[in-house]
DNA sequence: TTTAGCACTCTCGATCCGAGAGTGCTAAAT
DNA sequence: ATTTAGCACTCTCGGATCGAGAGTGCTAAA
């Protein structure tokens, strides 16, 4: 469907101002607010005409044109065209990390709690995690009685630590010799690799080596790490969501690991970095995202470590900003991971 | 104020058909429904005594009684008495815990999920930490270039990990000495002593005592680590919060970690472990929790290792059943901590 | 002290109505 | 061939009205 040029500028404007005022927008108002040349009567004319391609519609006979998500859609993918946030906002923000420290935690909270500022929505932030892992190096302390920690470093810097309860307690020393074998033994093995030793080795390294194998597995799984949210209550204030039920549906969503868990590996997988994905109204796939919209990208280093990041609000929302925040805050969690790696 | 016995089976009714069914009870409803041996006219009476109390009053004139907040207290400890869980539930409750396993994360999202469904409201639970925490055990981890992980081990069994960005790279030789050193010199100590001992060595070990004072104090915060949350949406459900309004205040307080923080100290540091602390549409303190009640607990070994759960909902709660459950839940964890600590 | 009877009060939902906003169509103007 | 003015028509929304229903408080009798 190809529209004339004035048609884009009428959908824009439509856009915009429902955007704004969550309120279906008539043409006299149209002409009036942004000072068109042309008559109300000619905008109702292109009007029917965005109707009928399914960009508008009415909620009901004579009130004004309202975005379908195929407007929304056709706003986002073709009209919006590339945008970006103001300058002073970058600088705002950049600060904001440059004062967390170099605390991985602090980073990530730090991302989701601008994200959902910005966009005055909730927000998504995964922990990055290792695409490929690789064993390091291992550290096996012991804590209390037969509780000892095992410390597993990836390549790449990703840490993972569990606690390994032992059928019987053992000295440090004897688990320090242990780590010491492992580590010349496993270094940068696959946990595939790594599996396969397991029936070479005495009873305590077995124990350890299908711990070690466990960690690697869980952390290429999408959503093995920390998930951070925040602002989730900003999107009780948007009027779309003011029946309860509703905004229980919606975020729902977000308390659910399951389903986190079915969004991204269905979305983000296929996005590269510095993609950004936009959802809107559940695509059609889900059902529980009918009245809201995702904005998710991958933040990192492909191949190497990478999460994601995200932000769900009402489908009426500001593309364009959500879109550049998305894009910005992931920028700036890649360049922490290069960071962390390479430094 | 000394209530008569029949005054206080008709206030332990009026909760109960109201915490039910949401709506302000009559006398005829409360005679009829509960199969009373005396006239509704009596009831009013009695009724009209229990308002001048201040534990019931009417939403406007001329319709049934609602508990006042009052109310609620002078149920909740005097006239509800000691509830338990039915055996059934607690099977059930202990089950899952068994199919966890024994990693502690797990064992506290799954208590958040299930004080979340089984008090249908919105639950919270903060990892345990270590109340005066002692030196026992540093490991410094070459990660990559000049990232270092170090993992503090301190006694009980808390650990703590955080990264540190050496000013230039150091072999994994020179950090495993490092730390064998400081495994002999800090054994035992408490935060302030190692504090002391900043001045007497040389700049990298500087770097690393500051690092471990710093995580020693962070230790003993009450909201130092993680927080785990459920079931934040099942407050949305509650009638109380259909206007949104509402419900955002309430949840805006789950959000917030200063709030939490200044809720919990003020609140869980007059608790016992094994005590249950009911707060009931905000006592008065707390401006956003006036139509919520909030059920506390600690959990772990006093002196050694406690945290805090608790579960947030709308004032009318089944007290009885979330008391029951706060109190189990809590006692489960703090068998937990003990197995952590004393094997 | 308890209870039956009764008048009174207040909410809630349904219904109705008029104002306002916006549309679609037609016919005239450009 | 477009654009626009004019106009009748439609639909929502807020306010007013009203009756049913539930519950109360009071009084007088049991």
């Amino acid at each position: 469907m190809n529209l004339g040029e004035r048609q884009k500028l009428i959908l824009a404007l439509v856009m915009r101002d429902y955007i704004d005022n969550a309120q279906p927008v008539g043409s006299k108002t149209l002409v009036d607010k942004f000072g068109l040349t042309i008559s109300s009567a000619t905008v109702r004319n292109e009007m029917v005409a965005l109707t009928e391609a399914g960009f508008l519609r009415q909620p009901h006979t004579s009130a004004g044109r309202v975005p379908t998500e195929e407007g929304y859609r056709y706003f986002v993918r073709q009209l919006m065209g590339q945008t970006d946030l103001a300058p002073q906002t970058k600088r705002m923000i950049s600060h904001q990390f440059y004062q967390a420290g170099q605390d991985v935690d602090h980073w990530l909270r730090l991302a989701a709690s601008i994200l959902a500022h910005q966009s005055q929505a909730a927000s998504l932030v995964t922990a990055p995690h290792l695409e490929k892992a690789r064993f390091k190096h291992i550290e096996i302390i012991s804590t209390l009685g037969r509780q000892v920690l095992m410390v597993l470093v990836l390549t790449g810097g990703e840490i993972r630590q569990q606690m390994l309860t032992l059928a019987e307690p053992v000295s440090q020393e004897i688990l320090s010799t242990t780590a010491a074998q492992l580590n010349q033994f496993c270094e940068g093995m696959t946990a595939v690799a790594i599996a396969a030793l397991v029936p070479q080795v005495e009873a305590l390294e077995q124990d350890i080596l299908n711990l070690i194998v466990e960690e690697m597995d869980l952390s290429s799984a999408v959503l093995g790490g920390e998930v951070y949210r925040d602002g989730v209550t900003n999107v009780l204030a948007d009027p779309e969501f003011a029946e309860v039920g509703l905004a229980r549906r919606a975020l729902r969503v977000f308390e659910e690991r399951a389903f986190l868990q079915d969004l991204l590996t269905r979305t983000i997988l296929t996005t590269n970095v510095g993609g950004v994905q936009v959802l809107i109204g559940g695509e059609g796939t889900w059902e529980e995202l009918r009245e809201c919209s995702v904005v998710l990208s991958r933040y990192g280093v492909p191949g190497l470590a990478t999460g994601t990041l995200g932000v769900l609000g009402p489908i009426r929302m500001s593309y364009g900003h959500t879109i550049s925040t998305v894009r910005f805050v992931a920028d700036l969690l890649s360049d922490l991971v290069v960071e962390l790696n390479l430094d």
